[in-house]
DNA sequence: TTGTAAGCGTTATCAC
DNA sequence: GTGATAACGCTTACAA
């Protein structure tokens, strides 16, 4: 007994409309043909709720309409915020969205790109801190915030402008002791230019300041703590200035700063990087230097998707703005 | 050396290692074979590089390892965190997860279910409010949070329970005049039950408490505020304990309470719901009712790959944990 | 313009 | 166990 009740094929539509396969084929890809015919094709495949099987598509077409995302995470409200921009832009070009967390282990980034070489996905849009990763320049790819070689297109936030301009909003809002912190991964691509900005002012500048860099995240938080206490003398900081690396970390010395006794923004003020506040509570605020998420996912796409792959930039930055956000005297 | 300069297929690495086709497809089928031929055939998949097409096998098997993810956002903490644990949850049995982002849209969400059926995916995992979404019950289909009908299965955590555990211990922290605010969209699914259980609690231990259910979420904030300010009177509230619906909700009236001039948690204890606090800062930290968002995505990724479909649970509630997070006096 | 037929890379069915 | 061969559903020359 034939079994009928598999989904539908263009050979099912066909036979329906009364027209060739072919003649099916091309509505479906918009193809000219006679609008008799069409109509016949579009009606028959409504009726038989008829839906193109992109796996045979995907087939003959060596196209998939999918892209890969590869990130460290998405529990991270930058890393969330940007996966929801790049699944919107995507998406918005009618491509899908190939999901893959890599929590920046090497060996799983790297298996994440050998898929998509499996013919799963047409390019891939990636933010990996990986120095040893292979990137075939064959492959389209789009890096976010690291750059790897002049064949591998990167788009950035402006980090180096970004730092630059919490350093001179720092100082015109009277800041004269200033400090950077940061911590995270050695490996930190595009993003540890906001140091390099911060300090490029603070010479030019002539205002007195201090960089603390960590690695290890897991220590980093003592060693801020200990250097704050080693900076406070009769109860007073001697630093008047703050810049955090990241939003989350400068919420983190926020509440350090607190518990040392020290006032934000009376006694010291923050500014921190990322521009993270859909918590939209007052608790989680901090001023900072806002990075522009939506625009950066959607030139990311832009780029990737481009047809004329010969002659791509190497690297995009994106102008960053500075937003108060209660950390700081406006 | 004819050098082809498309990828390698299996009958390139049939030719290569000498043996029929077949034996090749059921090396990587994992079918038993001679060893002798199946080292020469993993041997000469190695040195030409090949990967099995998974769009070809697709066609074939109609079944594409790959899971979709349905979700209102992934820019929100929880929604993140849950995306990236059922994302982890997938590869570790080797499935793809192919998200979609709907913004809660109902249009969005009935195309995103259409294109499943398109054979993109195994199965689909779901979270949305929509109340009129059609789910095709021969789609293996798992929702969390929300619950459809019999037919398909819903993973959600104990939110009754969590309900009743703030209430219980908010009362046994000492509170006497609670009260439980919630924002948020109308169809807020299982959710619903969060409030419920804080109701049972109140009533059989006979603590006074009031119920605040807002659905719109612009007008909330001022709403909840023109609440607190109206139960304000000498300066002192008459309130000692609110059980928010979330975390973020807890967060915002924590920071409303202040500016109030009431003191958290020494004039009014504060618990919220989730658990999210990936953020690891000061400031954004709450006593909460904690989600199990691992288990909850591990337990959906169970049920939806579970090879008998016949003797499915229709609902399953995991169990939630009480955290301090500083807003009560522990 | 429309119809026909040859694959795309894999799996599955057979004889051997 | 192994090795030809026919699908799977679609695209795309090419023929009509």
């Amino acid at each position: 007994m034939k079994q009928k009740s598999t989904t539908p094929t263009m050979k099912d539509v066909a036979r329906e409309a009364g027209v060739a396969l072919g003649t099916v084929s091309k509505v479906f890809n918009n193809i000219p043909v006679g609008e008799s015919y069409r109509q016949r094709v579009v009606e028959a495949a409504g009726k038989l709720g008829y839906q193109v099987n992109q796996y045979a598509r995907g087939l003959k077409t060596n196209r998939t309409n999918t892209v890969a995302l590869i990130l460290p995470s998405v529990d991270h409200p930058f890393f969330g915020a940007l996966a929801q921009q790049l699944c919107l832009a995507l998406s918005r070009r009618s491509y899908r969205t190939l999901l893959y967390v890599t929590g920046s282990n090497p060996e799983v980034e790297q298996q994440c790109i050998r898929m998509v070489q499996q013919n799963k996905a047409d390019g891939i849009i990636g933010l990996t801190y990986n120095p040893g990763l292979e990137v075939d320049e064959a492959l389209p790819f789009v890096s976010i915030d690291r750059y790897f070689s002049p064949g591998v297109p990167c788009v950035a936030s402006d980090n180096l402008g970004g730092g630059r301009l919490a350093a001179e909003r720092l100082i015109s809002l009277g800041c004269r002791h200033l400090a950077f912190f940061r911590n995270g991964p050695i490996q930190a691509g595009e993003a540890d230019k906001r140091g390099d900005g911060f300090e490029q002012i603070c010479r030019a500048r002539g205002v007195s300041y201090e960089v603390i860099r960590i690695n290890d995240e897991e220590q980093s938080l003592e060693v801020f703590r200990d250097y704050l206490i080693g900076h406070i003398s009769n109860g007073k900081l001697d630093l008047d200035g703050i810049f955090c690396s990241t939003d989350l970390l400068a919420l983190t010395i926020r509440g350090m700063l607190e518990e040392l006794g020290q006032r934000v923004p009376e006694d010291v003020q923050l500014v921190g990087f990322d521009g993270i506040r859909q918590f939209g509570s007052e608790g989680c605020y901090c001023s900072t230097i806002v990075q522009p998420i939506a625009q950066l996912a959607q030139t990311s796409v832009d780029i990737l998707l481009q047809e004329d792959r010969s002659a791509l930039p190497s690297l995009i930055c994106l102008p960053v703005a500075y937003a108060a956000g209660g950390t700081t005297r406006e």
